[in-house]
DNA sequence: ATTATTAGTAAGTTATATTGACTTATTGTA
DNA sequence: TACAATAAGTCAATATAACTTACTAATAAT
C-alpha cells in the first residue's frame, strides 16, 4: 500500500464525523414543514426516492432504504392517505404498482426541496465546477465501496 | 444570482440522495460489531464524538448530537456499565464530568473504526490531495450553511 | 397445476427519541 | 452569606420508526 501521508487516520476520522453532520443538517432542514403534515424523516426519505425515481416500486424502495416491507408500508399508507403519492398498476406486470408523486405531493416536495436546496446550493456555488464533479465522485466511491 | 449552469436542481437533488447513502453506508459498516455488545447506532455516534473530542462533557454531546439529556443518558449508562468510557471530574468545575474512552473502549473503537476506515480510505486513495481537501471544504460548507 | 413473486396486513417487540417534572451538587453573584 | 444558575442525573409516560413472524391475495412464470 502506498504511503499517502495526507490520508491519515485523523483525517479519515474527521470525514466520518463530517458525513454525519452533513447528512443530519441537510435532512433536518424540512423538519417543520414535514411536522405540519405529521410526517417524519421516514416519510422524507421515501418522498426523496420517489421524486428521484418516478415509477419506482415497493420492492425497489425496500432495497434502497434497507427497511422492511412492514416498516415501509406505514409510511406509504400515510403518504397515500394524504394524496402525496399515487400508485399506478404496471401494465406489463399488474402485480407491480408504480409509485409517483401526486399533484399535491409535487407541490409539497418542492417546499421541502427548497429548504434543502439552500444549504447545498450555498455550499457549492463558490466551488469550481471541477470541485463539484470531484465531490460527487468521492461520494459515489464511498457509497459503492470500490476497492 | 449568477447562472451556474452546472448547478441545476437535478444535480442538487442528486447530492441530497448521495449524502443519504454515503452516511448510511458508512455508519452501517460497524453494525455487527456493535450488536455483539448490544449497542446500536446511538452508541456509535456517542463513541465517535468522545473519541474525536476526549474530555468532552454531557452538555457538549447533547449539543453536537442534538438529542436530549434523557436520551443521551441511556446511551452513556450503557457505555459506562460496559467500561467503554470513563468519567473524570473536571478539576476547575467539579460539576462537570469529562468523558474519555476507557482502555477497553479504545480497543473497541479501533475495531469499529477499521470497518469504517476501509470505505473512506478506498474512496479517497485514488483521489488527488487537492480533491480530498476540496471534498472536505464542501462538506464543511454544507454543515455550516455559509450564505 | 404448481411455484414464485409482489404487494399488503396484523400482532407483538425493541431501540431511540421525546416532554415534563424532579433531585443533587456545585458555581457564580447580589 | 443567601440565592440563582448551571451541570449532571433520574423517573415516568409517550411517540416514532424500526424489527420479526406469520399470514392473505393477486398475478406471473414454469
Amino acid at each position: 500500500m502506498k504511503e499517502l501521508l495526507y490520508l491519515k487516520d485523523e483525517q479519515i476520522k474527521d470525514f466520518i464525523q463530517l458525513l454525519f453532520y452533513a447528512y443530519r443538517e441537510t435532512f433536518s432542514d424540512p423538519k417543520e414543514i414535514l411536522a405540519k403534515n405529521s410526517f417524519g424523516p421516514a416519510h422524507l426519505r421515501a418522498l426523496n426516492l420517489i421524486e428521484r425515481n418516478p415509477g419506482t416500486q415497493l420492492g425497489e424502495l425496500m432495497y434502497q432504504l434497507k427497511i422492511t416491507k412492514q416498516s415501509l408500508n406505514r409510511v406509504l399508507r400515510d403518504l397515500l392517505k394524504s394524496k402525496m403519492i399515487k400508485q399506478i398498476k404496471d401494465e406489463e406486470d399488474t402485480r407491480r404498482k408504480n409509485l409517483f408523486l401526486d399533484k399535491e405531493g409535487k407541490i409539497f416536495f418542492e417546499k421541502i426541496y427548497e429548504t434543502q436546496k439552500k444549504r447545498i446550493f450555498n455550499a457549492l456555488k463558490n466551488s469550481e465546477p471541477d470541485s463539484v464533479i470531484k465531490f460527487k465522485e468521492v461520494l459515489n466511491k464511498i457509497i459503492n465501496g470500490t476497492k
